[in-house]
DNA sequence: AAGAAAAGTTTGGTATACCAAACTATAGGA
DNA sequence: TCCTATAGTTTGGTATACCAAACTTTTCTT
């Protein structure tokens, strides 16, 4: 086994034992998303973002440096290290694969899917993460389900019981479009 | 509508605004659990349940009781009222549910199902709930999906690519199954 | 360059949720 | 019945995470 694929090895079992709390971890995400758009993460952004005051923010700042999971000096710019980066960048792909699935399969309006997405997030660990994103791309890929499938839910959704007729030409118009 | 019909809106509303901590919400669930198959809920079985040491429980039986969610007088037994037990069987049926998803569509093992729905139970709202109960439900009940369209995710998850003789293959007996 | 506005920090306080350990009540065995 | 083990409670302490408001630093604006 070469050097970089014990070093990613190591990665991972950091990103697993991190412990960090909910409020930590949202800390993270808000600083890689500031990051991102506006290049540096500063106080009041990630205060408006979180819905918290200025004041709490400096706090949670100080617990992330301790930890070593960003730069932080008083008045100065905030940048994530390495190893916050990999960790934020960890629950940003949660966030989106759960809103994904609330959105696009369970066809949840954005707003609800954002909402419950951003709790969801710190709930689950990376093994469902894994498979959640593999029965995405199952839905999608296999000949048997696909988007239209993923639409007639609506149907189902509202309705108490299906019609067989309907049943039939939609399994007919499946196989006619494998072929 | 009638007042049955009208009682119960009311308790759906007191439901969704219970606005219980995760701590309160697995207190109230053990609860549940224990006055089912112990008859009786005692603290003693209430902190091993949790993790927790008795001292804790008397405090989170105070703000159960505070709420109106238990009935508890110091040195006697713990029973929920109404509205206490309505929440807990919601909070249940959650778990329930989304264990049953992880487990039987997911495919993960029990033990990390259950663990992750222990925290995703606080995480999802009901309307979430409601949609993967139903998508739950169309898997199993729609003819183009069924157990076997399940089982075949095992080897979707475990290999790159799909051998397109062996989808055509599965399609067919979808739908001769179907007849 | 001076001063006001904005951004960031600090301090003191609150609420939740837990533990450790001392204490009190209850129930079962001798 | 006594008395001891178990169950339950109380108290004092810790850690997290927030707010409100006073304070300091930085950054515009003129």
């Amino acid at each position: 086994m070469g050097a970089s694929a014990t070093r990613k090895l190591e990665e991972d079992v950091i990103l697993e034992k991190a412990g960090l709390s909910e409020s930590l971890e949202d800390y993270l995400e808000t600083i890689l998303l500031l990051e991102q758009t506006n290049k540096v993460a500063r106080v009041k952004d990630i205060a408006d973002k979180l819905g918290v005051l200025r004041g709490s923010v400096t706090g949670a700042l100080k617990a992330l440096a301790e930890k070593g999971l960003i730069n932080y000096e008083p008045y100065s710019f905030i940048t994530l290290t390495r190893k916050g980066a990999g960790i934020a960048k960890e629950i940003a792909r949660r966030h989106e694969v759960i809103k994904d699935f609330l959105q696009c399969v369970l066809l949840l309006p954005p707003d609800r899917a954002e909402e419950n997405a951003c709790r969801m997030e710190h709930a689950m660990d990376k093994a469902v993460i894994d498979r959640l994103v593999r029965f995405i791309e199952y839905i999608h890929r296999c000949p048997r389900t696909g988007e239209d499938w993923i639409e007639a839910f609506v149907n189902f959704y509202s309705k108490d019981k299906q019609d067989p007729k309907k049943c039939k030409k939609c399994l007919e118009n499946c196989v006619e479009r494998y072929k």
